[in-house]
DNA sequence: AAAAAAATACGAAAAAAATCGTATTTTTTC
DNA sequence: GAAAAAATACGATTTTTTTCGTATTTTTTT
């Protein structure tokens, strides 16, 4: 119990999260450092120290097994967003999700099978 | 036209923004500071210091008339709002702000009329 | 097998953000 | 009207985050 962890990674190692959530397998530093070319032109020791850094913090795991080690997240996207969510209603939106909502639908465009999905759920949310 | 002021207040500047939003009015120092006390426990000249760089940036409007300086946001919620939750649909939740809706829904505990509304403005979207 | 390339480690510099101390000025209080 | 209180200004320090350079080791290439 009591796993009271701070798990706030910051802004660029939001972005090193994203790149290995999305390549779906434990990948080195290259290949983040690589993939993050398009946002971001640092140096590629600044993103083996940064994920280096990450390890520590234990916001990745790394396979130091082979010469070249290989990280994966050590937070699911899910649990990010949850916590990254819940910082939002607990602070600039707080007393106002239902403004969140609506929000999000004005401002995006969503496939027909999100909506139904929601509705569903919100239909759900009624009969309680 | 092109006022691409680069609004991104920092964590600290948000929870004084915060205030200002809840006073409804222009307010002072200390007054902010007091208000502020619940939550972080730094020294006078600190939140000065900081609403004094805001004010440089373009956070906040101050009122130096008098001896006693008020302060008012210089945006409003909703702005700030907006931009965070686009860099939430852009960033960590790109591609899933259905997802991020029933996320919400499922996590918050929403009051009917809010469901409701949410319902409606649902309707309203499918019919086009 | 020598040279080049690819990795990691790690300290340290640079940049950004937050905190504070002190000086000065203005107002209030006694 | 002198002392205390309340403000602002502003430089300086501290802390956090980001970036980089260099040394060392391992692998690959020729």
């Amino acid at each position: 119990m009591s796993e009271k962890e701070k798990k706030k990674p910051t802004e660029t190692e939001l972005e090193i999260l994203q790149v290995l959530w999305q390549a779906g397998r434990p990948i080195s530093v290259r290949e983040v450092h690589e993939r993050l070319q398009s946002k971001r032109s640092t140096g590629y020791t600044t993103t083996l120290k940064l994920m280096q850094i990450m390890a520590e913090k234990g916001l990745v795991w790394r396979d130091t097994s082979r010469r070249t080690h290989l990280y994966r997240p050590a937070l699911s996207r899910e649990e990010v967003q949850d916590s990254l969510l819940e910082r939002l209603t607990n602070g600039i939106f707080s007393g106002a999700s239902g403004r969140l909502v609506m929000q999000l639908l004005g401002q995006q465009k969503l496939h027909k099978e999100e909506l139904h999905q929601i509705q569903e759920l919100l239909n759900r949310m009624e009969e309680e």
